[in-house]
RNA sequence: GGAGAGGUGGCUGAGCGGCCGAAAGCACCCGCCUUGAAAGCGGGCCCCGUCGAAAGGCGGGCGGGGGUUCGAAUCCCUCCCUCUCCGCCA
């Protein structure tokens, strides 16, 4: 009967600063959900004074009863009077049972508040460009897209995907196996070794309250993948395991911050992504990539996401891939998120820059919802952690850049120097 | 898949119808002692909600949900999870 801390938003901090997170949310252009979950918190705010003072006189009287009993009084029609009483409270409770749930609900389906440092837009064309590293690669020739130099290598093999999985499946051979297992060992190995990450293996799937914890549920479960008669999902980013490795724990603060980081598989429906990206591996249902998230106190958080945006830039530093770090305006920031840059790589096969990672400051909002909390060392009081997570980098595409951004006029595509211990010291990919 | 055991505060672990939000220990915090520390001693110390300017009051929480009862951590039902043994299996 207790009122579960439920979602995202601190409610009671909500309430007391209305117009602040109406203006708020409202820089995101979603108001709908607050404004439905208003009512109901009224609602019971009404209700539970009500509901306590009544269990307060069913306490009181019960004690009573019992120590009349005890000394062989007759204690009927007391009995029947808190028989009353409890149905009385039985009533509330379950108005305030409908409510909560509602309310819940309702809490549930409404996003982070953004940052003040998030610049303003209404869409992706807003964005602004925050730096680019590096430059485009300069090539006396017609540049051939990923696709067209993955199958022509015999590496990537989109015809084999789709005749085992389907649409938006592929099958990487030889090199291109070894280039993609090699790309996750280079990833894993800087970030644990020279970031300080702990390296975890997790499992690929997980069950609705993790995914409920990280905010892909329940608004978003027509992308995921789940599993047939039970209620696990597919993980659709290693962020999900990750994050809820920590689900229900209270840390102390000299536990903060906490870095960890992983290879999985990631498993998503592109529900509504029709006709986007159709061609090559830029957008598939499954995809590997390395994770990498941090734990720590509130006043660090901002700290800790530039840091963490750091860590992922230094793979495509390392590879030598150009790219450019943008900053998402309000209106295309992701639902838990309170402020993300997305990491976008050049891809000269098309002529754009594309994502390969996206670094985000959740703030409160996932803590809240899973519930990871810190005693602070100051005050002794627990709060809620803040979360952040970045990948650190989609494999497949580092995958589609290095093709891109690498190749040669004869077809064949130079190794990166850091990718040649991982790889027996191969400098070069040619037809196999 | 079969058979048992169990899920209680940050942790370990007692309690098995009212005096239990819960013994004890550890951890942690404050003080005394000490040149400093340890040990020892004294005190404090669960979380959430709600009312309140605050002090504080009140309510709820003993895996989740439901039931019995005047009253449930304690009894009943159900679901989930963990552990041990057997079987099967990479």
């Amino acid at each position: 009967m207790c009122y579960h801390p439920p979602a995202m938003l601190d409610l009671k901090h909500v309430y007391e600063h209305l117009d602040e997170v109406r203006e708020r949310l409202g820089r995101r252009g979603n108001l709908g959900g607050l404004e439905a979950l208003l009512p109901l918190y009224e609602q019971r705010r009404t209700l539970i004074p009500k509901l306590e003072g009544l269990r307060s006189r069913r306490k009181v009287q019960s004690e009573a009863i019992g120590k009349v009993q005890k000394a062989g009084g007759d204690v009927e029609a007391e009995k029947a009077k808190v028989r009353e009483l409890a149905g009385e409270i039985a009533r509330l409770e379950s108005e305030l049972q409908d409510v909560e749930a509602r309310l819940h609900a309702a809490a549930l389906l409404v996003p982070n508040l953004p940052h003040e440092s998030v610049p303003k837009g209404m869409g992706p064309e807003d964005n602004p460009v925050v730096r680019v590293w590096g430059e485009k690669p300069t090539c006396n020739f017609e540049p051939r897209d990923h696709s067209d130099l993955g199958e022509t290598l015999g590496i990537l093999d989109p015809k084999a995907g789709a005749k085992l999985a389907g649409a938006r499946f592929v099958v990487s051979r030889g090199l291109g196996a070894r280039l993609e297992r090699a790309l996750i060992n280079f990833m894993l190995d800087l970030q644990t070794r020279e970031h300080g990450y702990l390296e975890i293996l997790p499992p690929f799937m997980v069950k609705r309250d993790s995914m409920i914890g990280t905010g892909q549920l329940p608004k978003f479960e027509e992308d995921m993948f789940k599993v047939e008669g039970w209620d696990h999902f597919l993980v659709p980013t290693a962020e999900v395991p990750l994050t809820n490795l920590l689900r229900e724990e209270l840390l102390s603060e000299e536990d903060l911050p906490i870095k960890y980081t992983a290879y999985t598989p990631c498993f998503r429906k592109e529900a509504g992504s029709y006709g986007k990206d159709v061609k090559g591996i830029i957008r598939q249902h499954q995809f590997n990539k390395v994770e990498i998230v941090r734990f720590c106190t509130p006043e660090t958080s901002y700290v800790h996401l530039e840091e963490l945006l750091g860590n992922a830039e230094e793979v495509l530093r390392r590879l030598g891939l150009h790219y450019r770090v943008v900053a998402l305006c309000t209106g295309d920031l992701g639902f838990s998120s309170a402020k993300t840059y997305d990491l976008e790589v050049w891809l000269p096969g098309q002529n754009e820059y594309k994502e390969i990672s996206s670094c985000s400051n959740f703030e409160a909002f996932q803590a809240r919802r899973a519930n990871i909390r810190y005693r602070r060392k100051a005050d002794r009081k627990t709060d809620f952690v803040h979360t952040l997570n970045g990948s650190a980098l989609a494999v497949g595409r580092t995958v589609v850049a290095i093709l891109e951004q690498y190749q040669q006029a004869d077809g064949s595509v130079r190794v990166p120097e850091a990718l040649r211990p991982y790889l027996d010291g191969l400098d070069r990919i040619t037809r196999c």
